[in-house]
DNA sequence: TCAAAAGTGTTATCCTTACACCCATGT
DNA sequence: ACATGGGTGTAAGGATAACACTTTTGA
């Protein structure tokens, strides 16, 4: 019986590397399954005594953990059921063996695209590996196939279940709406897909088909993997009503680097003009005169951001013209 | 020195009585303030032995402290600072005395316009008592002279001041931003005026001129007000992404009182064609044929909210077609 | 009959979407 | 010269904002 509260924090910390939205991880001292390393986001205790805000221990340790300090930051969702494995599980840190209830807050934070430094022990992971239904950005992901079939099986006639998946997972024509990363990872753990629901039951690995393994995505630690789901739900929709990629993009960028940002992101392809235009319309960048030369083809100018604009309106996001395929 | 945690749950449970958006509020024990009845948010501690999530634990105390029984309820936020009088505090819960460090979980919790129950020691208040600077159904809001006054002392020549006063109350012809709820709260603690301020670095209650005090609205205790803010800001935003108003209505009612109730949650007028046309195209609402008598004036139309436009496709809220005035 | 509130019609403007085309560089 | 990515123009359709006006009841 538990009768004391630790808080855990946990960090999404985002960047785009090469065009690619990735997410820094740490590799936990003990795999939790066989054979596989298991990753995780980096993570610590609230120390009560210590720490003035969760902000200030949240920087410290993730700075601690991967040497990389943080830039923006917002907080995400406090998670305190029971069952859903915590952090600090694993970690020694308090009482130890499940006698101390374990709260998680988690965290979202964007990284500039420049700092490259970390710890051997963490590392930048592109989170389609995580969730490889969610990129769109190439068409339908193949991942999609497998999960199709799953959810079937796991639904089998009942008809509330066969609804929820289909408006989740754009079955039988329905329409994909890339914010509800959460609500689709949530899906998969309750038809016990998600390799953690076998896992927080106590169970053994689940035993599934090589094709439907790789397209339901690495599991992490802990609830982290939910964590995550929660960050790029919250980032999806944020990009909409508030300039936040700018905290992706460095000091200056060509505007395909920010639309291939976006997309990264967004999961799916946006459609060049107006894109542009709309980035037009809100005076949101200005242009710097100088080109970026290598582009493989005709040089593009570099902007930079008008961080001015932000003082001077109520400020909304970007618009995202999806190109409808 | 704390070196364990409790964890507090708070309810903002928002209700539309009569055309005006109340909150449910509760009187605690003991007056923090002498002389003033300082009201409460409902609240309670968050039993890591005995509550299998927070959401179930809330539920569980706010009907037992205000026999109300909630429908609606989304997580707000989670907040950890040092020094922010914390809930629980004065209800002997804890280990008493400070020793344990308090985290506040808020949620928002929306209530159908029906139910009237409630203890003696709870009560609905409309929101303008907290905050009377963010109504402006009725122009700008008299409590904005006051205030500004105030926060020009404040300001005082300092630029960076001067501008996020100005910014925030759209003082000097800045448009008001009504989602800045919190933002504008914090602004006014920042600069001491809020009454919790000076409560939380132990001072006496502020002495100030019987106008501007009424202009800053009456405090509740701990960081309830916070929570308020935040509420109200979250609720203010969702609305125009999200058809939430309708958790708030009853099952039948006349597209005046839904405008109403829209109006009286983002504190400024509606023009009636447009918001009305709105509607008709998201589909959003279902004529029932029958009539509303007591209107005042020609009956209207009852309407009833076509919860099945959830399940076609992504839907957004409502287009909120202010009127400049 | 008149006040009060419900409910409708119409237009200018702006934004979004979708189309196709031209430009500057490296190889 | 041609591939590659950068960058532009324009028109149709739809949504928004702003106008003022008609309808139906109760007092």
């Amino acid at each position: 019986m538990p009768n004391s509260v630790v808080i855990g924090l946990s960090a999404v910390v985002v960047a785009i590397r090469e065009g690619e939205a990735v997410v820094l991880t740490v590799r936990p001292r003990g795999p939790e399954f066989k054979g596989q390393q298991v990753q995780g986001l980096p993570f610590g205790p609230f120390d009560p005594a210590g720490h003035r805000t969760f902000e200030l221990a949240l920087r410290a340790f993730v700075t601690e953990q991967t040497r990389f300090n943080l830039g923006y930051v917002e907080q995400l969702y406090t998670f305190g059921d029971k069952g859903r494995d915590a952090p600090l599980a694993d970690m020694g840190e308090g009482p130890g063996d499940g006698a101390s209830r374990v709260i998680s807050v988690g965290y979202l934070a964007l990284a500039p695209a420049a700092l490259e430094r970390h710890t051997p022990d963490s590392d930048w992971q592109p989170w389609s590996r995580f969730f490889p239904w969610e990129d769109w950005r190439e068409g339908r992901p193949s991942a999609l196939g497998p999960i199709e079939e799953a959810l079937r099986r796991w639904a089998d006639g009942d008809a509330q279940r066969l609804s929820r998946a289909r408006l989740m997972f754009a079955l039988d024509g329905a329409t994909w709406n890339e914010e509800r990363v959460l609500e689709r990872y949530e899906l998969l753990y309750e038809a016990g897909l998600a390799h953690e629901a076998a896992r927080d039951r106590g169970e053994h690995p689940l035993d599934q088909p090589e094709r439907l393994k790789a397209a339901l995505g690495e599991p992490m630690i802990s609830d982290h993997r939910r964590i995550l789901a929660t960050a790029l739900s919250r980032l999806r929709g944020k990009l909409k009503y508030r300039p936040v990629v700018f905290e992706l993009m460095p000091e200056a960028f060509t505007l395909s680097a920010l639309q291939r940002a976006v997309e990264a992101i967004v999961g799916a392809p946006l459609h060049k003009q107006n894109f542009r235009r709309a980035l037009e319309r809100a005076e949101l960048v200005q242009g710097l005169g100088r080109l970026e030369t290598d582009t493989g083809g005709r040089p593009a100018e570099l902007f930079r951001f008008r961080r001015e604009a932000l003082r001077a309106r109520p400020v909304s996001g970007l618009t995202i013209p999806l190109v409808r395929d």
